[in-house]
DNA sequence: CTAAATGCAAATATTTTGCAGGTTA
DNA sequence: TAACCTGCAAAATATTTGCATTTAG
């Protein structure tokens, strides 16, 4: 099912309501790529139309991150991310601190790691609402700094 | 070396200077465990000397930060969270989003994550200056969820 | 004595909330 | 039409900054 599809019925079930603000909204959402703020969600969605409010927006986001088609992340920045789900599934994010780019990567290699959290910390990690910070490969070969935080001296040795 | 000598030498050798203010600020990161947020450091200067105020604080802090004798770690909550580094290394932090409890773990068990990071994207990751969400253990088995954010579902199956 | 640090207050920045009026089902 | 939703404005929260004064070296 479309995730539009997917938004309507789940309104539907809920009581809630599809308005013009939503739809475009959800729109916008499709359209950017990668982790993006609440600020850039508004300013796509003022080009389509310039009175929706950027609380509208929140709420908006709030709302779709209860139905599950939306994913909140706290970067190591000042604001917070979203991004739709379901497209790709979950997946790891990766947070280049020196360029800001964002990577997408598969849950799957974190598997012997989320298996350790459980096993010997009973812990129950979500890794798919998570960001990860380091230097992308770009930023690593131009020998480019973090611009906060630690950096990436590789730690494990 | 102690960290308050490493404090004092590393000041010295920047031209910045060692106040009573600093010396408080330090202290007390000693006798907290885990990470702490500014408010809770502020109102534990506050018991030794009801004057500072929480911008000497947050600049005393961003100074540890550059000295690398604190790590800054942003949490899901919205306040940042501090701790001392040195004592026991760097490590990982699991944060339970139901009790909000943090619970240190050691880096060598996100050795393979790590490697596979590096080795399948490039990605230099920070690991140690990173904290990981899902549910506790004792919240797991009392079947709590997660104040906010999509939970620990085990989404790698 | 001088540059650096402090406390205070005010500014920023992001996100949330109250409410009157408009809209969806 | 009745509950829901929106835009606006203001509040709340966390952090940063400007500045006059104090203080460490």
């Amino acid at each position: 099912m479309a995730c539009e599809q997917v938004f309507i019925q789940q309104l539907r079930e809920r009581g809630f309501r599809l308005t013009p603000q939503r739809e475009i909204i959800l729109s916008v959402l499709h359209e950017v790529e990668g982790l993006v703020t609440a600020e850039e969600i508004h300013r796509r969605v003022q080009r389509i139309s310039t009175t929706i409010d950027i609380s509208t927006v929140y709420r908006t986001l709030e709302l779709l991150e209860e139905l599950d088609l939306v994913s909140c992340v706290d970067t190591s920045e000042a604001q917070r991310r979203y991004e739709l789900l379901g497209i790709h599934g979950p997946h790891l994010h990766l947070v280049c601190q020196a360029c800001g780019r964002v990577i997408a990567a598969e849950l799957e290699i974190a598997r012997d790691f989320d298996e350790r959290l459980r096993t010997g910390y009973g812990f129950q990690p979500a890794l798919d609402h998570l960001s990860i910070p380091g230097l992308c490969s770009t930023c690593a070969a131009s020998g480019a700094s973090p611009t906060q935080g630690r950096g990436a001296d590789g730690v494990l040795g």
